[in-house]
DNA sequence: CTGAAAGCGCTTACAG
DNA sequence: CTGAAAGCGCTTACAG
């Protein structure tokens, strides 16, 4: 890169000293108002951009903010981002993100997970990041281990790590399976299938704890199926299986559930059921999923009944808890945020 | 931020010089094997981390790219994320994205856009970014001006700005819009609605013109109508302005297509027709969106025929064009990638 | 193969 | 209110 204008080439073009062009930018309430125009002026006219290293040097911190995410076709993680920037943005801080290209199907195939989080923690630890929110598929305790003392406030999202030694912002998976069960029992079903993917998967593992907790409760029995991913073609695929004795129950006149992980499987569903003669929606099965996508697509000619999950609030959670990591006598907090039920013709019949 | 080990530190430790220190990161070949095993290990031990700063301040350029983009809630711009990140990566560079926060609304209400672009470009080239990619859905022309000597290679993605100074990656938005004329053609069909947003959208008057070419060369009567907003509810009200027309038309055994800027407007147009007796998709009225999502929600009883956009490539290829900068006798370009339809359900019937 | 030294652009007490 | 000077952590010729 061409060297461009300096500090100095400022200093000396204004006729003052690289002190007050710093001041001139930093402070300038201590100059002189015709000093601070002639800096300033001079400024524009050079197309000066200051070099935010060499204050990064000083401080050994930057003062940007950044946030690690596992895979932005997630929903989730693209309201946690959002939540994160604008919140970041309304407190004047700028907040910049990596995509650490997680994906939840190595987990499930037991494979080792391929993502870049590791290399991410460590770019942003040479970068000296003013702060690091992390947000977390797998447990990013000896990532955050390595680069503890290189990057002031760490804030991990949605991965409740053992002993962790920083903040922690969740969201409440158990009660995502309390919530879905209690449901279907209000509207008086007691057999229901739960489709999720195997516990490795930290939120698939709490949300199943908190299901047998509601069904033993409300007395639903309950058949766990694995899926092997989140697609809606696995979601087909599984619902394909189970069609058969769904009919049956249909016939004896007893209601079934089909209770989803997300709602990318439970949209599989739909035109597998729909095909069949025998099966209505909601009056012979009623569907659902857990993810609750937010985005903009009205996604169905059947609203989806789903659960409404708090990312937006999350990512802004986790930039309040970086603000208030500057305070001296901050301890760090584990919150846990609420979700709840967005229900949809496909469960309620509208 | 507490002083952190230096590369001082380490050489005292190892017993060797700070050269030699720095060497052992980046020409470890200079070394003797003893010697570089030796800092290594220190460094292991000391947890040292080197700062970037003090290589950014030499050499006026950080090593990190920086992609902005306008609004993660448009799959376009995740798939231009998603490409550029792993083209980087594979590269062996990172790259860090930041959210401008753009929204089309304001720009089709005529109000100034409301976004964060400039602060951004202002943001990275303080770091002094090793290279930058801008998504943008406005002239990026004044703010890049501004740091234009402080960014080594930029590459503009999905604006054609006149007069460019850089190179830029577009796709072919009037080929969408010829390549939707031309389909409904194929079956026949001589009467179209045309829904779109005004013209201040860039893509949106150039799929305009596409468009009207095609539709002249067709032989397809075209009318064109105002959405407000790129969104399912906007479309829906949109179809019950017009259902008593298409049910005319279907009554005299005509049909016709309603063709959308974006397949959120199109999802909505779908429990409009649905709910009126008379109107059969496909037999009576066709449907299309413009803007294919790539997202895996499997979006629908009924596939909704749309065009591909080519996200993932163009934000690869924009990747591909910075390393190209760094030749000296690399000459901007203009590269336009090719759309292709996705045909679905909506016009075919399967 | 290794070390000593200059210098990158900035900020911050301190002196005046 | 302004200037002179030290120092942040690193890289890079250069000398040996």
């Amino acid at each position: 890169m061409a060297r461009t204008p300096n500090i100095g080439a400022v200093a000396r073009a204004a006729g003052v000293s690289v002190g007050t062009v710093s001041n001139a930018l930093n402070s300038p309430e201590r100059l002189a108002p015709e000093t601070l125009e002639r800096v300033l002026d001079t400024i524009d006219e050079l197309g000066y951009i200051r070099s935010s290293a060499g204050r990064t040097l000083i401080r050994n911190a930057s003062d940007g903010l950044s946030l690690i995410v596992p895979d932005l076709d997630n929903s989730l993680f693209v309201d946690i981002a959002r939540g994160a920037q604008l919140t970041a943005a309304a407190a004047g801080r700028r907040l910049v993100m990596a995509n650490s290209g997680f994906s939840s199907r190595d987990l499930v195939a037991g494979a080792a997970p391929h993502d870049t989080q590791d290399e991410f923690l460590g770019y942003f630890a040479e970068a000296r990041s003013g702060g690091m929110l992390v947000c977390a598929m797998r447990d990013p305790t000896s990532g955050i281990d390595r680069i503890r003392n290189h990057v002031r406030p760490i804030v991990v999202v949605n991965y409740d790590a053992p002993g962790a030694d920083w903040c922690t912002v969740l969201m409440d998976n158990a009660q995502v399976g309390r919530i879905a069960v209690d449901h279907i029992a209000d509207l008086g079903i007691t057999q229901a299938f739960y489709v999720s993917i195997p516990d490795v998967v930290q939120p698939a593992a709490e949300r199943r704890t908190g299901m047998r907790e509601a069904a033993a409760r409300r007395g639903v029995t309950v058949t766990e199926v694995d899926a092997a991913a989140l697609t809606a073609s696995v979601g087909s695929d599984i619902t394909t299986g189970l069609v058969g004795a769904l009919a049956d129950r249909a016939r004896r006149g007893e209601r079934t559930a089909l209770l989803f992980l997300a709602d990318d499987l439970a949209i599989g569903a739909i035109p597998v059921l729909r095909a069949h003669p025998d099966l209505q929606i909601p009056d012979d099965v009623v569907v659902m999923g857990m993810d609750g996508d937010h985005r903009p697509t009205g996604n169905d000619w059947m609203t989806m009944t789903s659960i409404e999950l708090p990312g937006y609030e999350m990512g802004a959670e986790a930039v309040r808890l970086i603000s208030a990591e500057s305070d001296p006598d901050h301890a760090h907090e584990r919150e846990v945020l609420p979700v709840r039920i967005r229900p949809g013709a496909t469960t309620t019949g509208r």
